[in-house]
DNA sequence: TCTTGAACCTCCAGCTACTGGAGGCTCTAT
DNA sequence: ATAGAGCCTCCAGTAGCTGGAGGTTCAAGA
C-alpha cells in the first residue's frame, strides 16, 4: 500500500481542493501536468501526483482562502521555483501586504454601502404609498 | 431643441451608465427595446430614449453601485410595472434588507481574512531564511 | 476470471456583469 | 461635400470555477 502517489480524488480530499478545480488548475497551466497511470486508448490515464504537488496544492488552496488572485499565486509558484515552498518567500509576504491593503478598501467600500443602505431603510424614507413615476421619480441619486 | 428623446450617449451620459453598458442591459432583455430614429440598409438606426427609459436606467445605475444583482433589479424592474418608480415599492425595502444582510457577512469574513492575514505577517512568522520544502512544508493550514 | 460500480477521463457550455475591438454606418456642422 | 464624432452589430475575453454528457479505467468482490 506504499505506492506513493495520489490519485486526483486523493488529491483533493487533502488539499482541500475539488476534483475539478485541479484539473481546471492544470488546464490553466498554474500547475504542472502530472504523469498518468495508463495512457488508454481514446483518452489519458488517471493522473499520478506527488507529494511535491500535493504541498503546492495546499498552498494554493490556502492562497485562495486568503482571497489571492491565481496571478498573484502563479506569480508566487514561479518564484518558489527550486526554492522550496512559497509561504516562506519574502516574495509572498510582499503579496500579503499588499493584498491587505485590498481587504482594507475593500472593507471601507462596504461599509459605506451599508450606510447608504440603512439610509435607505431608515422610517423617514419608507415608502409614502404613492408611487412616483420612473420619469420624474428624483429618489435615487447614485449612492457613492 | 425640445425633440424628446435621448440618443443613446445623452442617456449614458445622464444616468451615469456606460454605452456599452446600456446596450448590454437591452440585449439581456432588463431594459426593454427602444425605437429606432431610422431603420438603415445593414443594421438598426439610432436608438432614441424617452424619459421613462432614462429613470428606469437611473435606477439600474443606483441598484448597481447598491450593488444588487441584475436578477434582483430585474425583479424590482418587473415589480414596479405600471406601479411608477421601482424604488418607492415594499419590495425594494425586502430586497435592501436582504443585501444589508449580505453585506454584513461580506463585511465580517473580510474582517476574518484581514485577521488572518496579520497573524501571517507578524513577525513572529517571518521567513527564518531556510526554505521548507514543498513536500513536507506544513506551514499553510486552511485560513479558516 | 468476470463483473460491477465508483472514480476517472475529455470536451463543451454556462455563470456575473461587463469591456474591448473590428469594421462599418449615420448624423451634424462647416 | 466632407470630416469626424457618435452610433451600429457581432465576436471574444475577463475570473474562477461548476455542471453535465458521454465514455474509460480501476479495484474489489463473487
Amino acid at each position: 500500500m506504499e505506492v506513493r502517489g495520489y490519485s486526483i480524488g486523493k488529491a483533493a480530499s487533502v488539499t482541500g481542493l475539488s476534483v475539478k478545480t485541479i484539473r481546471y488548475y492544470e488546464q490553466i497551466g498554474l500547475i504542472p501536468k502530472p504523469p498518468r497511470r495508463n495512457t488508454g486508448a481514446h483518452s489519458g490515464g488517471h493522473r499520478v501526483y506527488g507529494e511535491t504537488d500535493v504541498g503546492r496544492l495546499r498552498f494554493i488552496h490556502h492562497a485562495r482562502l486568503l482571497d489571492l488572485s491565481l496571478a498573484e499565486i502563479r506569480e508566487l509558484l514561479a518564484a518558489a521555483e527550486g526554492n522550496g515552498c512559497a509561504s516562506e518567500l519574502p516574495e509572498y509576504q510582499q503579496v500579503l501586504n499588499r493584498h491587505l491593503h485590498e481587504v482594507d478598501e475593500r472593507i471601507r467600500h462596504l461599509l459605506g454601502l451599508r450606510a447608504t443602505i440603512e439610509v435607505l431603510l431608515s422610517p423617514g424614507r419608507r415608502p409614502k404609498g404613492e408611487a412616483c413615476s420612473w420619469s420624474t421619480c428624483d429618489c435615487m441619486r447614485p449612492a457613492n
